[in-house]
DNA sequence: GATGTCTTACTCGGATAGCCGGTGTCCGAGTATGGGCGG
DNA sequence: CCGCCCATACTCGGACACCGGCTATCCGAGTAAGACATC
């Protein structure tokens, strides 16, 4: 089981945005290089992210992106579920009713949900409650103090 | 993200043998017919259960897989980790280190865990710790009444 | 009747192929900014 | 000086190829139980 990179990616250019503050939104390409990664692939990611509402496009010439929340708003489960999909990991495909084990069943017995399923089912449901207790302003108080600092410095010789 | 069928097909392999108890082995084209669901992949999973110690494997005639250890000691966790293996869905590829974003910092900055992973780790924890906390037992309290008594009568009519 | 051997049934492990989704790239369409041109 | 038009820069969305991992199958080797033959 593996989570795509674009989490990755997404998490880390809403902090640089949250760092850089929405005064200008940041083109792709930029963030693209600020980290080393593939530019249209990149854009794909970012997109989808518009399409959640956590970030915001501006098209045309000075365009780019910026959050589209303020970043206390805006919570890891927000990112993880733009980027992944809303689908459990965990798929239950009902093979209880499969088979020669499932013939000797009572019908009525599949109306009540799998078993199974309900215990992994609890299980993610810890994990996307503990995603949704973070947000992107959480993360900027946990990073080390002047992070804000440099990242602007950084950007600024960049756009230079 | 999503998780391969195998976690749910040993779930149900588990869950089946601690009905029928282990005074036999059951071999894996028995299971397999069970839930209608491909022998020869169905053993590749089995076996990877056994290298984790949840099932033992008796070879030869008359013999098949039953359960490692009581039901009380097998956790979901345990299925999970022996199945999907016991790396993170998510994986910090530090792409905060790569790129122009990263050429402004501190190689010191880089010795402390990326704040990004550590968030996603802890979503991570609360899952693992939610299946670590149930077992195979919990699952056959949590069955209909009954369930029991019907698994190994329909057994019995499949073997005889 | 006891012992050894043979057949049978099953697991084990590796090799192999197909397939799906994530990864990565490219291109055309749409849009807003800024400059240039004409009135 | 004002207004219109165009070039530019960027996003948006789809189409396409690539690749790794999951899915699935097959086969030979090893092992234990039961049947059989032999003494």
């Amino acid at each position: 089981m593996r989570m795509g990179e674009g989490v990755e990616w997404g998490l880390h250019c809403c902090l640089t945005l949250a760092w850089l503050g929405d005064d200008r939104p940041v083109p792709t390409a930029r963030l693209a290089t600020w980290f080393d990664l593939p530019p249209a692939y990149l854009a794909k990611r970012l997109q989808a992210l518009v399409r959640a509402g956590v970030l915001a496009s501006t098209p045309g010439a000075r365009g780019g992106f910026s959050l589209g929340r303020p970043p206390e708003r805006i919570t890891l489960m927000d990112v993880v579920t733009a980027i992944e999909g809303t689908d459990d990991a965990f798929r239950c495909t009902e093979i209880r009713q499969r088979g020669e084990g499932g013939g000797g069943a009572l019908a009525r017995e599949f109306q009540r949900p799998c078993g199974v399923a309900t215990a992994m089912r609890r299980a993610e449901l810890a994990w996307r409650r503990e995603l949704a207790g973070q947000t992107v302003a959480d993360l900027m108080a946990a990073a080390p103090p002047g992070a804000a600092d440099r990242t602007r410095r950084t950007y600024a010789r960049m756009t230079g």
